[in-house]
DNA sequence: CTGAAAGCGCTTACAG
DNA sequence: CTGAAAGCGCTTACAG
């Protein structure tokens, strides 16, 4: 069983293999009864084009990175599965890359990652994708990258993003609307941007409906379950304490959940607790947890096509001069309602 | 700025290119002077060998691919993350490759996978590890595998396991020693062979203590939160009510707690609780659940690890005559005990 | 529309 | 211990 190759498939069809690769490639310039001789000989030879000898030739890897340092498994694997369609769809693969983000030598890690793999584009997801510094560097570098969850940082690099902003908003003026006054507030980890527009939204909507901000109900987190129990821990034992509290993410209002009912307080009842992301614990834990769902695949799986047709076109446009449009998106998100909300006891 | 390639390096040092190579892949003849010549040329010319150019010369793409197909986030992301550590060790990347062990056509994904990528070799996790087919599929194309979290199918394949059948006893003696004799069981998925291994487990804890075993007692579950939902609602309006349930992943037990208080059950006051797996939501929900914990991390590493040694040493072996042995490994499991489990109430 | 030549950056097999 | 040649399976210029 030899193997076959572009010469197996070449003398087969009786053309050229320069012929065959034209075809490969779907190229102009091959007649469609030489493409029909070709194809046929496809079919019946199995034949499949080994990617490392086009890689070699082409000096590409056809490979996207991912980076990701993240706390949220579930949020962990959503980013891979968008990240696969995407990649799959265009016959590119993915190398996922976990690393921390405040490692000393972040940026080293990065660029031997680069000249090892030889990486033909990466995809940032939060933190990395507001990560500034690694931004630029990439830049520098002209290595091709998209950005997955971010704020804006500039013009022409790809993002797509969700309306975390609006999200929050809207989580907090359901609480409002139910009565409440006293909202508690767990941030997130400052590195995330999500982190200050969920805190800009809660804002927004206390605003909006002139309740006063009140800085004693507000506590700093990191996204972990365990900041989520430290800042519940203060938050709860607040005299007055506050009617409801609303978390940045689902497994720090799970940890305050968690807590509350530790400590003989009835969840919606004595307090109502919100999260965000719409993590499988929201819906595992009794109460059901109040939240916001994002398309976290469907944003990844975006930015990484984009990013691959950025990739595959950067010979094209030179030729054609045409500048496309880099993809600057943003998703909305939408609100879930469950058991851990409700009217504040009179 | 010039690309650095071996020829680079080769003029640089004043040596051949084939020297260079032999430094580089560690091969014996050659002198310590010229060993040392080619490594400063190394460093000063930041030299990195082009993996996809070996590849193509040794007709290998230096890639692990990683098959999984589970409900659990944490238990992927613990795959993967030991698998990519044994990966990083001997400059291998992961790619991985969720797909549906149930899908019609299975075989065939899982043959283009390796026709397109040029897999060095696959790593099958649960369910996969135990799929006879595809095992025996993977041996007749000659395909380079590990299998992970499986039972015994043959004698010279790399295999690394937890005891899961003394994990499962040791929970159900648990349960035994605290009182209970009216334990409940949720299977786990038919297709894993840790269902059947905790159930022995379980069983054999009951027969070893004199305690019938009670069919009724018993319900089937798949290991998805969903599946232990039903369980559980079949199981807490048995008559007369057993007073503990032992559920074969920590998901299903989840369900089963959340359906308890629901039903105003108190845990453990009115029925203890027990799952497996050690996944985050035992520690994340009230009360935390007994569990058992299993080395994923280092199971996958270990795995890995071997399947790489075994694909580089595939030559050097047909010249030593030297047969290695087949990694089969059964690591411990360890029990962890929370707030889910107590004395029945008398 | 088609093809012969050279090359991508390495390694293998052979010679010395 | 060291190197010149050929090759891995494709693609990129270039010619016709």
């Amino acid at each position: 069983m030899k193997k076959i190759t572009i010469n197996s498939v070449a003398s087969y069809a009786g053309v050229s293999k320069k012929t065959v690769s034209r075809v490969l490639n779907n190229e102009p310039n091959v007649s469609d009864a030489t493409r029909e001789k070709v194809l046929k000989a496809f079919k019946e030879l199995d034949y499949t084009p080994n990617p490392i000898a086009r890689g070699l030739a082409r000096n590409r890897s056809f490979i996207i990175g991912c980076l990701y340092d993240n706390p949220s498994k579930s949020y962990i694997t959503r980013l891979q599965s968008g990240a696969l369609a995407a990649c799959h769809e265009h016959g590119f693969n993915l190398l996922i890359h976990p690393c921390e983000l405040r490692a000393e030598a972040l940026l080293e890690n990065i660029e031997q990652l680069l000249q090892t793999s030889r990486l033909d584009g990466l995809v940032l997801t939060p933190p990395f994708s507001d990560h500034a510094e690694l931004v630029a560097f990439l830049r520098k570098k002209g290595v091709p990258f998209a950005r997955v969850a971010s704020v804006k940082l500039d013009d022409d690099s790809i993002s797509v993003r969700s309306n975390d902003e609006q999200g929050a908003f809207e989580i907090t003026e359901l609480l409002i609307n139910m009565g409440h006054k006293d909202i508690a507030f767990i941030k997130g980890h400052p590195d995330h941007s999500a982190t200050e527009q969920r805190f800009n939204g809660y804002r927004r909507a206390l605003k909006q409906h002139g309740i006063e901000y009140q800085e004693r109900l507000v506590e700093e987190g990191n996204f972990s379950y365990h900041s989520g129990a430290d800042s519940a821990r203060t938050i709860l034992h607040l005299n007055p304490r506050p009617t409801a509290v609303f978390a940045s993410n689902d497994y720090m209002a799970a940890a305050a959940l968690k807590l509350a009912t530790q400590m003989n307080l009835k969840v919606p009842d004595d307090i109502s607790i919100a999260g965000f992301d719409n993590a499988p614990i929201a819906r595992h834990i009794w109460p059901g947890l109040t939240t916001i769902a994002q398309p976290v695949e469907e944003m990844t799986r975006l930015a990484v096509d984009h990013l691959i047709e950025q990739i595959n076109h950067a010979t094209d446009e030179q030729q054609e001069g045409e500048q496309r449009q880099p993809l600057q998106l943003t998703l909305e998100a939408e609100l879930i309602t469950r058991e851990s909300t409700a009217a504040p006891k009179a």
